[in-house]
DNA sequence: TAATGATGTAAATTTTAAAATTACAGGAGG
DNA sequence: CCTCCTGTAATTTTAAAATTTACATCATTA
């Protein structure tokens, strides 16, 4: 019910494939390594990616490449690959309010007029940021921490 | 890892407690029944929004009461106090990442670079949300359905 | 053409976080 | 002093997320 790990781990994945992506083959035991989650849960990440159209994976002798350029891909894009419906898993609502109650019988048409608001807003936050802004953000502190 | 289903059941009692606080006492027991949460739950909701000066309960003889002007109640606040540290929450990270991989090595850094604006874009968002507002949903929502 | 090293998925298990429950001490007011 | 309530700690239950196990399938190459 929150935004996923999955979002962390497919961007720690788009930047590796980024970085090598070109020079050698990235598998999901690879970016299993790098990342420290199951390659079952890599593989599951890349075939949301894969679908979207944001990377192709090679099916057999394997291999993720990008598919898309680095500014086409929004946080947006990604979080809403990973888990389509996330904006409405943002707030957790309680589920059994007393329909005898004239609070409880409106309160969940009266949370989402202020829920779809706020997912709206971080929709619009979300676009703002780009792959290519977050790989701007990895080579800068990359040579910060050098 | 998610704004929690508290913040709604938070949002039902201030609605609750500023329809029925001035004619009949509110008990957490009371605010079970129209949430249908537990009156634990609903006591330790009510305590964080206390600590916070949005509320008042008596102690001993019970009931709970409006502290504040609606306008002052937002969002933002409401979460904050329900969850202290809610925005660092609403992404998840994968732990451990390889030490050895360069990726691995700075993507927490660099995942805070972007979660650092989104969070902000939040926070400003849930800002502009106040109880006086939801208050004015409810009245709209009741007016339609009933 | 068989062996190798991948992907793609389904199903079961483990882990973790949230919520409910149980239990009880303590205060206000009739 | 009895009743109804709050405050809070500790335990149990529930639900969601992630890992693990297992295996079918596919491309490359030796």
């Amino acid at each position: 019910m929150h935004i996923s790990t999955k979002c962390s781990v497919a961007i720690h994945c788009l930047i590796f494939i980024n970085e090598y992506g070109g020079k050698q083959k990235v598998t999901s035991d690879l970016l299993s390594l790098s990342t420290g989650s199951n390659p079952v849960t890599i593989r599951s990440i890349l075939s949301s990616l894969k679908k979207d159209g944001i990377l192709s994976v090679k099916f057999g002798t394997g291999g993720a490449t990008l598919n898309c350029p680095l500014k086409e891909v929004s946080m947006y894009r990604i979080c809403r690959a990973i888990e389509p419906d996330f904006v409405s898993k943002l707030f957790g609502v309680h589920a059994l309010p007393s329909p005898l109650c004239p609070v409880g019988k409106n309160i969940h048409n009266v949370l989402d007029c202020s829920y779809q608001k706020i997912g709206n807003d971080l929709c619009d936050s979300l676009k703002r940021i780009t792959l290519e802004d977050i790989i701007s953000d990895y080579y800068a502190i990359r040579q910060k921490t050098d």
